[in-house]
DNA sequence: ATCTCCTACTTAAACGCTTAAGTATATTCT
DNA sequence: AGAATATACTTAAGCGTTTAAGTAGGAGAT
């Protein structure tokens, strides 16, 4: 087993103290060294091959430069990164992000026997984002530690934590206002389960809304909710179909969701737009691929990533006293799914 | 700043040493410790709410139990993680396979800056799987310092790594075969950059394998190759819809790009599989959920994912001793874009 | 009564790094 | 010439664990 080349064997290769070493790669400004002593030292370092343990530093430092990324495989109902590509670019973004500042991306998915906390904990973290999950009772635990954490679509009680949200109500609310524009009053509304405030609770509400702004009363029969994912569209399309009075739109809180409806309609021998009207969420990869093509609320994964990272840096620069609650906009992204009635 | 409770805040509540503690934490049955001992601390640990530090643990222990995932975002033309789910899930399945075994993910993009071999050193991860990526000249630095490497989908000159691949070669022979069969001659091959040996180049092969075993002769023309997106394959779609003889069928090596494709046939007014037959790649949730549905070649995420575990514990039980180069076999899924001609 | 062997601990070094404090030599100032 | 200052280091403690080796006290054997 091949030792590994640690800073002692540069020290004593190059004939300096191991400290001497920890100030030459740390480019320290307020210790002075000799230029040919860098040489020398820099020299061992390529001639051994020294890559600096980062585990040890982080020790010393108490700064691991490890960021944790909480984000459930299985949230209410939803298969979030396998079946939505709009986490993956989040995702992806945020370890670009988070690399190029030096940072490295600790993935995890929800655990049954261990809470988000307890990782920020055991492994040191220098901070946390938390996708899609509530506010854990020991999660001002880490605001104590100073352990910056930041919540990404989570409804939270009060603003004791930082969080990034999208404007989700007022998406919902875009969304069946353009079909009311475009003639409707029977619509529908499919969303993954509504147990408890969350995105697709905020969503209802807009849905809500613009009903009763525009007169129209809410039927109970017109809200379907269960996996977000593209089976469940495609019975709730079939269930749609189905219905005495059919909703001539439908607006789905996923483009995924809506996929399946288009199928599950189609089955049914209905068409989208002709018979009915359909409007997605997220307007992602899928909504542009559709066939007919998706009109969506658009959201953009990037900027709510690059905006998690900015809200994790500010509080490891001022601590917790710079806790914010963005709520990103949103926009309509029209295509060809909804039919002017 | 609270202080962060540890290992000797703990001895000093229960009123041992720090390594009665520490032995009862790790619960050594090589080490006798008197049952009321064990729940003196036990209980010390419960009231201050004490969670072990796994980077100082590491750091004793030389184990970090952090495996590294390296995944380029901007491999030859794919945005990987970004526009194909399939990577999301094999992440999502290997991340929950881990971490069932203690260990934490760390994920990573390709860095300008920084070969995997460096991170894997600097981080001392106890194991790294490296997607999509040739392997680096240094690779086999971390073979002698004993740290358990696994490629998945990338081709390795020689076989000193372990490996995951897929019968890439058969898949595109499986495809194309399927096209022949069906009585199409005149087929289209568009993938991904052909630059170097790699996953869209072995399944060229495929597809040539199948001309010529069927007497037919591969044209130039009929190959087209770029950026694996939704764009491009518009771009493509597009240009065989303009080709003089009409190829009628193609065969994309990407769900994403066959999507693509479609499209862009269709924004010249040909139909799939009416005027073109279309085969795809992956048989993810692209292929089920588009219209008409696709006809590709299946891969299972998950169990790649779970067999690029089982190779890396292989290694971390057994050493080098045990590499292996496993290649999973594909299958075709028949939906509804092929048409008998 | 002495020796050996358990049991149940404790001591202290080590893991690889950082950093405050110390030291030795050379330079500048008075 | 002696004091003050600057330069270029080294020493050693500390970060939070693990673990080999040591030790004290009691039980059992002789």
């Amino acid at each position: 087993m091949a030792h590994r080349i640690n800073m002692k064997d540069i020290a004593r290769e190059a004939g300096v103290s191991v400290a001497t070493v920890s100030y030459i790669i740390n480019k320290r400004s307020d210790q002075s060294i000799a230029p040919d002593t860098v040489a020398r030292v820099n020299e061992a370092i390529k001639k051994l091959g020294y890559v600096p343990n980062l585990g040890a530093r982080a020790l010393a430092n108490r700064k691991t430069r490890l960021i944790g990324l909480v984000i459930p495989q299985a949230e209410t109902g939803s298969r979030m990164m396998l079946e939505n590509s709009f986490y993956g670019e989040f995702i992806a973004v945020l370890e670009e992000v988070l690399r190029q500042s030096g940072y490295s991306l600790l993935l995890s998915g929800e655990d049954v026997n261990k809470s988000y906390v307890e990782l920020a904990r055991e492994r040191a973290l220098d901070g946390i984002v938390v996708v899609g999950l509530p506010a854990d009772q020991d999660a001002r635990l880490l605001l104590e530690e100073n352990i910056p954490l930041v919540f990404v679509d989570s409804y939270l009680e009060g603003n004791a934590y930082s969080s990034v949200n999208i404007q989700d109500e007022e998406g919902g609310y875009l969304a069946c206002d353009y079909l009311i524009k475009n003639g409707h009053r029977n619509i529908a509304f499919v969303s993954g389960f509504l147990t408890q405030e969350g995105v697709n609770r905020k969503r209802f509400r807009g849905y809500g809304k613009a009903l009763s702004e525009n007169g129209i009363g809410e039927k109970e029969e017109y809200v379907l909710s269960g996996r977000i994912s593209y089976s469940y569209g495609i019975e709730a399309g079939r269930q749609i179909a189905a219905m005495k009075v059919r909703p001539t739109a439908v607006f789905a809180t996923a483009d995924i969701l809506a996929l399946g409806i288009m199928r599950g309609l189609k089955s049914e021998g209905l068409r989208v737009p002709r018979d009915v009207s359909l409007i997605g969420f997220d307007d992602g990869f899928l909504a542009m691929s559709a066939e007919p093509s998706l009109t969506s609320i658009h959201q953009d994964a990037g900027q709510k990533a690059r905006v998690t990272a900015r809200l994790l840096f500010a509080q490891m620069d001022k601590g917790a006293a710079c806790i914010e609650n963005l709520v990103l906009p949103l926009s309509l992204t029209v295509r060809d799914s909804v039919r002017r009635i």
